[in-house]
DNA sequence: AACGGGATTCTCT
DNA sequence: GAGAATCCCGTTA
């Protein structure tokens, strides 16, 4: 399978736009087991010094916050517990904004998926969190800092979403008004989100 | 140098 | 639904 790399253009845009536009955009990542790719399904945007749910919340910049406040579609990698997130940088120089990927649908490795997850029982499980997509596609914290556009791990030319659904974010509940923007997005219908919600999907 | 908490996941009840 | 796993980082001393 061959992928369309992304202009690194795509990423200077307003970050809840971005958010919205990276849903059906294809995140690869190659590595010497080989490549795994998945379709972005599930998204958050963050949003620099007034967002409180925001690393980058006050213009905190510390050696973890860095590579927010520095251009556009970078990789942002964080470990929380006993897991790695990835977010692409977005906001452009100076404006520390992020989005986070929470969720994909595999298409490419999935073999190399399952060989990663082995506590997955079923393929929804593979890639239905943040979390969990990271480890399936071998996505690390080494990673932080490189560039989106081109290999080992780059974001892809994919089909845009049909439907976008909208709502608060998760797992920011300790951050004041910050929890009620609703600055996560999803594909309707699409089985790999990691959470629904009655009423909303 | 010590402490506390977190953008999570898994297992068991 | 609750609790553990388990670690990095930011704050405070």
């Amino acid at each position: 399978m061959s992928w369309k790399k992304i202009k690194p253009e795509f990423f200077d845009q307003p970050t809840l736009e971005l958010a919205r536009n990276l849903l059906g955009k294809i995140l690869v990542k190659e590595t010497e087991e080989g490549t795994a790719a998945g379709k972005i399904v599930e998204t958050e945007a963050y949003k620099g010094p007034g967002d409180r749910a925001a690393h980058s919340f006050g213009n905190r910049r510390t050696a973890r916050t860095e590579v927010m406040f520095g251009p556009s579609g970078f990789t942002y990698t964080y470990v929380m517990h006993t897991h790695c997130l990835v977010n692409v940088v977005s906001g452009g120089d100076l404006n520390p904004e992020a989005v986070l990927i929470r969720a994909v649908e595999p298409v490419e490795g999935l073999e190399l998926m399952r060989r990663r997850r082995p506590k997955a029982r079923k393929t929804v499980d593979l890639t239905n969190g943040p979390g969990k997509l990271t480890k399936a596609l071998g996505i690390v914290k080494a990673d932080y800092g490189r560039p989106l556009h081109e290999p080992p791990l780059y974001i892809a030319e994919g089909r845009a979403a049909e439907e976008i659904k909208t709502g608060p974010r998760i797992g920011i509940d300790n951050s004041g008004e910050a929890r009620e923007y609703l600055w996560r997005f999803w594909e309707a219908g699409n089985p790999f989100v990691s959470r629904f919600r009655k009423g909303i999907d």
